[in-house]
DNA sequence: CGTGGCCTTGAAGAATCTCAAATAATGTGG
DNA sequence: CCACATTATTTGAGATTCTTCAAGGCCACG
C-alpha cells in the first residue's frame, strides 16, 4: 500500500543529480576546511542553535562530531530539491532562503534562515531534500551529518527529545505561515513578516527596529504569496502612515505597535 | 536568549485549560475502553499508519504499548490549541480536521486526516498542542502516549528513524500546502485538493473517482485559502466543463487527467 | 558612462470577496 | 407527521483587492 498518497497533492519538480551539469553543480558533500572545525560548546550561537537546551554530557558528545564548515557565496545553492539528503545545516553567518519549485518554474519561497537556524530537516522524510536552500549573501554554515547525529541520538534520550522538538518546531512554524497565507490580507502578511524579522534580529543582538533586508521584493512576495509590486506598494503605504521608514532594503520600524496591530484582531 | 522569536510571527490564540468550562471540555486524557485494546501488528491499518515500515522486533515492542482507543462524536474536539500535549493520535475511523485559531476568531484549517493518519505531532515542540483537532463525523482514534513512544524509541534506532520520518513528512506535507496557498489560483487549489483526496481514498481501498466529502465548503475554503462561495463556484465550473460531477458533498471525478492538468505547468 | 538588476508608481484589468437572496436538507418540538 | 427554525449550498451582482502591464528612476558594476 502506498503511503506517498497521504502526503503531497502537489507535484514538485524533482531535480535528481543526473539532470545537473556536473561542473556547475554545488558539491553535495561539504568541503570542511580542516582548520575550521567547530565545537558547539564554544560556539557563540550555542544558545539559539542546535545545542540549545542541551546539558553537558550531550553537549560534549555533540562536540565529538566536529561539524565541517562550509562557505557559500551569495546566490549559490547549498542544496536543491531532489538532492540526496545527508546533512542538516546550521547557519553560522549570512542569510538563506529555502524554496520549492513547481514544474512550470514557479518558485515558492518557504522560509528565510538566519544565524543559528537549521535547514534541511525536510530531507529526513524521503532521503532527498524537498526544497532548495540558497544563500542571499555570502554565508557560512555548519554541515551536520544527519547519520552521525541520529546515531548519537540513539544513545541519549535527551538528544532525541531535542531533535524531535526541532522538527516539531518546524511544523509549528509552517502552521503559522499557512495561517498567514490562508487568511490574511497583503498588509497583514507584510506586517507579520516584519515583526517576525524584528524579533529574530533582536534575539541575535541586533537592533529590532532598524535592519537591512537580505531578500528582494520578489522573494518577500513569493514567501508571502503576493506579487513584488504589491510588496512595494504595501511598504510605501506603511511608510506614508508613519509606521515604517523604507529606503530600498533598509528598514526602520517607527511604530512597532501599529505594525503589530496591523495583523491582529480587527474588532468589527 | 529567547528562541521563541525564531518561530512564529503570528500570535495564535492560546487556549489554556483555565479558560475552559470544566464540564463541557473534552477530557484531555483518553478513556480507553479496556476491552478495546489495540495491537498494531493486528491492525488493518498497519501498512499506512504508525507501524508502516517497521520490522518485527519493533512492531512487537509497539504492541507492548497497548494504545487506548477513544471514540469521538461528530463535531467534538479531540484536543485544542493550548492543550497540554501528551498523546499523538492515529485515526482509526472517521475524518478529522486540524485547525488554528487566530485571536480574532478567524479559523485556518491546516489539514484533514483520514484512517491511518497521525495527528498531534505539532505538540512536541512546546509540550502544548498548537492546533485543534475536530471530528468531522463520528470517529475513533488510537491515543498513543508520546512519552511511552519516545521511551520505546530510545531503545531502537529504527524506531527513532520512523518517528523522525513521520515528523519530516509532516513538514513536507505543509511545504506542499504552502506552495498551494502561496502561488496557485483558486481552480488550481481545488483541483490539487481533489486529486490528493482521490489518491488517499485509493490508498485506503475506496474508489478514487467517487467519494463523499466529509467537510463543508467553508472548511475546504479555509484549508485552501478561499471563501466558501468561491469553492462552490469552482465546483460548479469544474462540473460544467465535464471534469466533475458534484451533488452537494458527493463527488464523482469524471476526468482525472484534466483535473490534474488544472494544477500543472501552464506553458505560456 | 552605459547596462542590467531592482525598486517604485500609475492605470487598467482580472480574480476573488462581500452582500444578498433563493433553494434544499436537516433537525426540533408540538 | 407537520410546521418551523437552522444550516449548507448555490447563484447573481457589485465592490474590492490584488495582479498585470508599462514606464521611469536609482544604483552598482564593468
Amino acid at each position: 500500500m502506498n503511503l506517498e498518497a497521504t502526503i503531497a497533492p502537489i507535484r514538485l519538480v524533482p531535480r535528481h543529480e543526473p539532470s545537473r551539469t556536473a561542473a556547475a553543480a554545488p558539491t553535495p558533500t561539504p568541503t570542511p576546511t580542516p582548520a575550521l572545525r567547530t565545537l558547539c560548546s564554544n560556539c557563540h550561537l550555542r544558545d539559539i542553535c542546535l545545542p540549545c537546551g542541551m546539558a553537558h554530557p550531550d553537549l560534549a558528545r555533540l562536540d565529538g562530531l566536529h561539524f565541517g564548515r562550509r562557505k557559500v557565496k551569495a546566490g549559490e545553492e547549498l542544496y536543491r530539491g531532489g538532492d540526496r539528503f545527508a546533512f542538516i545545516y546550521a547557519v553560522r553567518t549570512g542569510t538563506f532562503k529555502s524554496s520549492l519549485m513547481l514544474a512550470d518554474g514557479r518558485e515558492q519561497v518557504s522560509g528565510f534562515h538566519m544565524a543559528g537556524e537549521l535547514m534541511g530537516l525536510d530531507g529526513v522524510a524521503n532521503g532527498r531534500h524537498a526544497s532548495a536552500a540558497t544563500a542571499l549573501e555570502d554565508a557560512e554554515v555548519c554541515a551536520i551529518p544527519y547519520g552521525h547525529l541520529s546515531e548519537l541520538a540513539s544513545g541519549s534520550a535527551e538528544m532525541q527529545m531535542v531533535m524531535a522538538r526541532l522538527m516539531s518546531r518546524e511544523i509549528v512554524r509552517e502552521h503559522s505561515l499557512m495561517m498567514l497565507l490562508g487568511s490574511m490580507s497583503a498588509e497583514e502578511r507584510l506586517a507579520a513578516f516584519l515583526v517576525n524579522l524584528s524579533q529574530r534580529m533582536k534575539a541575535r543582538g541586533y537592533s529590532p527596529s532598524e535592519f537591512h533586508l537580505r531578500m528582494s521584493r520578489a522573494e518577500i512576495g513569493s514567501y508571502l504569496g503576493m506579487k513584488l509590486e504589491t510588496v512595494s506598494r504595501t511598504f510605501s503605504s506603511f511608510q506614508q502612515r508613519g509606521m515604517l521608514e523604507v529606503d530600498k532594503r533598509h528598514i526602520r520600524i517607527v511604530d512597532l505597535d501599529s505594525l503589530t496591530r496591523a495583523f491582529e484582531p480587527k474588532v468589527h
